[in-house]
DNA sequence: AATAACTCGACTATAATAGTCAAGAAGTAT
DNA sequence: ATACTTCTTGACTATTATAGTCGAGTTATT
């Protein structure tokens, strides 16, 4: 089972990949495409609904291409996914995503537990940001220059 | 998005509706279908999937039907949920199931979190028995009583 | 023997996700 | 100006995973 969908995990490593650029102006879609391993009209789909949160901003024409609008430590892992998921309706069941559908609605057994499943994981995401990621691809270089 | 898929969410209820049922001897599929409103033919898969946990067993004929071959507060989510996802190969990426295909197998800036992601999850299904589970439930016919 | 259950494996349907494409608009360089 | 490079938009298609179905068979009870 899959934690989370391949387009989020591709948001994720798109703007992973723009605050690695942080300060060098916009990124072109093709360089972060190569460089996450993502297929490049995707990605545009991608990068182009991200902008709607705000989180990144497009530059067009010759040195165009996209800009992180705040530093890496100031966006969560929860800012990109809770944006990712958002056309999803409220007010649903946070494991069966139907609430009007669901025979259970209100009185469900499993709900308390699905609840504090959905809590643990947004807190993980909430509490990790992209700083902290960029931190962990430097130690790993690191770690693999040490050793091999 | 749908943090266990429904397959998995109609095992856990058949359980549930088993431990239910403890000490009157077997309880019919579709008596179980019925109860936790699971369609009968897809029911009959995921029980007999089941037995191969161990985790119930079934009987023929007449008086036939399924029951737990332990009581309900020995039987963790996790423990079901664990099996159900047997099938998936071991040694592979939490997040992106497939451990050869990942152009980042080894050296990925997210890996660790969403190792603590399923750690998180993992926590919470092993300590929530289905014994918990069925007080709950009675809690909550407790609290519409006395409310409604 | 009739009937009510589970059993097994293959089959089909549906929906969600993943991915593609083409024509256009905006900015830069020469 | 104009050619070129980039993002933009929205509709389209493909693929896969999940969900669900079916029929013929076996076992046990009455």
């Amino acid at each position: 089972m899959q934690i989370t969908p391949k387009k989020n995990q591709y948001a994720l490593r798109a703007i992973l990949e723009l605050a690695k650029h942080k300060g060098k102006g916009p990124k072109k879609i093709s360089e972060i495409a190569e460089a996450q391993a993502i297929p490049l009209r995707f990605l545009e789909v991608i990068l182009s609904q991200l902008k709607g949160s705000g989180l990144v901003e497009s530059k067009r024409g010759f040195y165009g291409g996209y800009l992180l609008t705040r530093s890496p430590e100031k966006i969560s892992v929860g800012d990109i996914l809770r944006f990712m998921d958002k056309p999803l309706s409220e007010d649903h069941c946070v494991a069966c995503v139907s609430k009007t559908n669901c025979p259970f609605s209100g009185n469900c057994a499993f709900a308390p537990m699905w609840n504090r499943v959905n809590d643990a994981i947004f807190d993980i995401y909430d509490h990790t940001t992209i700083e902290d990621l960029l931190k962990n691809e430097k130690r790993i270089k690191r770690d693999k220059r040490n050793s091999g």
